[in-house]
DNA sequence: GCACTCTGCAACCATATGGTTGCACATGAG
DNA sequence: CTCATGTGCAACCATATGGTTGCAGAGTGC
């Protein structure tokens, strides 16, 4: 278990560790779901970019997505930020509890 | 403050998503001050290798040097990973005020 | 049906990243 | 002094990463 979990933490930290992707999560944190080219509206990389960007995302499970109709919504997943800010929270006080909080 | 603060998160996320960094955190998280080459035995990485990543840990502001003697000796920096948790928390409650809690 | 919009895929590119080896330079131990 | 240890620097390498452009396909609106 702590060796699946600990790989899920470090790819959510990845996915958190850069600018764009940091930003992406920011407008979803704010509730609403959104589409790619909603969310590259404003952005200062292309539509694709953030399709990627918001692949990693979903590969992290900070993401989920939803079809809805021609355009798919992407919105966030709290549950991974819960985890990883519980694990950050464990690590002051030792490793191996972070692992076990998780 | 807000741009620049940004940036530091980034920092920290970037740095603690890598397997190798985030073992290395791991092993400094249990209190005790140790030189890369002790972080090296036992590692599957080079000496250098995490000399490199000792050195993405510091300049994220996760962790901090000290010359003792010969040797030189790393130590955890909680109050970065504090940082990163308070914002991991906000995210959820709105990005704008995860911001502004640092 | 037809045009428009949003998506998905593929090719491509420059640079960053993680890792190695090799060697020179301090510093502590004998 | 001499030798072993720990560090730092540089070159080098394969692959990952972040980004682009171009185009084909699926739904929607009229």
């Amino acid at each position: 278990m702590s060796k699946t979990t600990e790989r899920a933490v470090v790819d959510v930290f990845f996915a958190l560790g850069d600018g764009t992707r940091l930003a992406v999560v920011g407008r979803l944190g704010a509730g609403v779901a959104l589409s790619a080219t909603a969310i590259s509206d404003g952005a200062h990389v292309t539509r694709q970019a953030i399709a990627k960007h918001l692949r990693v995302l979903e590969d992290a499970g900070l993401v989920t997505h939803e079809k809805r109709g021609r355009e798919v919504l992407y919105a966030l997943e709290a549950r991974r930020l819960e985890e990883a800010r519980v694990f950050l929270d464990g690590i002051s006080a030792g490793w191996d509890r972070a692992i076990d909080r998780l």
